[in-house]
DNA sequence: TGGCTATATGGCTATATTGCCAAATAGCAT
DNA sequence: ATGCTATTTGGCAATATAGCCATATAGCCA
């Protein structure tokens, strides 16, 4: 791959990778419904407070959610909301894999 | 997060996992354009064979392309084109936080 | 068949990620 | 100031990923 492009590529793969995550999906999505903060996240994922903190920091980093400060809780809100699109194509190559898997199935069985 | 709803979101993420690496994004964009067999990609990223061997295989896996075998040769092709809409989404991210980034640097130049 | 080309797999090491616990920090309220 | 609540950070062990080399496999061709 030539180096001039490299670090685009590198780029993009950060963001992503920073959504190739269960737990960070489920935040994903809470989050383009309406903005959470960390305690509540925490109990909705049912993880360690700093296990959810991290993967927030995650994504805060790869720029796809903000946080401010506000009473005494910090609040999340998901900075991209097109990412939700992505999902969407996502389930596609899912339904399409169950498709082809049942097709299999059904070719095999005779 | 309740268990019934984790294997989805897991499912997901392993979709999303195999995309999360600069090589097979590059690949991603290279089959978009047109079938390619290992070697052609293999030169074009330019690592081990069987590097990007086991990149395609990883795709191939998360069901993203399908291959073909065709005279001494197997050729990859991208099964659902809906993914670029994807990386256009991306790099939205990306230039909202590069446009952050020089806000945040002209705020505190003074 | 035997050799050749293209691709895949096994094995290994280096590195990265995950998730918990414990401890640090920050801000509000008394 | 002191304690309380919410969140972050450091540290650690378990697991997963990446990439190379060497080796295996598969199909074509003489």
């Amino acid at each position: 791959m030539k180096s001039s492009i490299k670090p685009q590529y590198e780029a993009r793969a950060k963001i992503i990778k920073a959504m190739a995550h269960p737990s960070r999906l489920f935040i994903i999505e809470e989050l383009q419904k309406q903005e959470r903060c960390v305690g509540e996240l925490t109990e909705m994922i049912g993880a360690d407070t700093s296990t959810v903190s991290k993967h927030l920091s995650v994504l805060k980093n790869a720029g796809l959610v903000s946080d401010e400060k506000r009473a005494n809780s910090i609040y999340y809100t998901l900075r991209c909301p097109c990412i939700m699109d992505f999902i969407g194509c996502v389930e596609e190559v899912l339904s399409a894999n169950a498709k082809e898997h049942a097709h299999i199935l059904k070719c095999c069985k005779k």
